[in-house]
DNA sequence: TTTAAATTTCTAGAATTATAGAATTAAGGC
DNA sequence: GCCTTAATTCTATAATTCTAGAAATTTAAA
């Protein structure tokens, strides 16, 4: 098999962190919220999930880069890293069309 | 917990589907190949996966949406879904800001 | 119609990930 | 110090996914 290679892994853990039900409604809550951040208690009011699987999933996405958290007394509020979120579609593009594409008019890109 | 939601799911579908190491590479070899396809012995020949293994991935990525087969004789030739795959991260950005936003240069998408 | 090449399906064991209750930590007010 | 609220860590079970060999399928050529 191929030899490991960091980024290749570091995309992969972003998409993983990404491809479960209660991490991506996660994830668009708090994209959808202020940019200072949403509170682990607002979170989990608006998804209904219990509190030690809720952090579960708050640790893995912010381990994997996606958000990023920041404590206001007892409460902690999680916000997005649209940097990290944004990297994530141009490593698919990367190369495309053998080297380069960044052309969003790309013909690679459209639907045939 | 919250009730289904089918557009939720597709969505987890797909990025549960590049977060993994082979598959991810596969959809990368097949974005950076031609419009028309990479077939599948060459995509073996890349990364070095077993047969079977492949082929698995390669089921789990057509049935997600991001891949589509054309057979030629006896080869197949796996070309990415463009349209799907650029779907992902509008997702992502989706009620941006509260609402609608879908500006590239919105303060939210910024770094901090 | 036998043969060969390309790819998939079957299978089962190994490994990883998810879930949520109970206990714990952290911060601040009384 | 003690109590309350907010959130995390611990723990164990359940569930899913990964892997790859062996067998089967598909297509076309000899």
């Amino acid at each position: 098999m191929a030899p490991p290679d960091p980024t290749l892994e570091l995309h992969v853990q972003r998409f993983k962190a990404l491809g479960h039900a209660a991490r991506l409604s996660i994830v668009r809550v708090v994209v959808q919220g202020p940019v200072e951040g949403t509170p682990v208690g607002e979170i989990q009011a608006r998804l209904d999930i219990p509190g030690s699987t809720l952090s579960h999933h708050l640790s893995e996405l912010t381990q994997a880069g996606l958000l990023k958290a920041t404590r206001q007394g007892t409460t902690i509020r999680y916000a997005a890293r649209f940097d990290h979120l944004r990297a994530l579609t141009d490593y698919l593009w990367e190369d495309c069309c053998g080297g380069g594409c960044r052309d969003p008019q790309c013909v690679n890109k459209e639907t045939p």
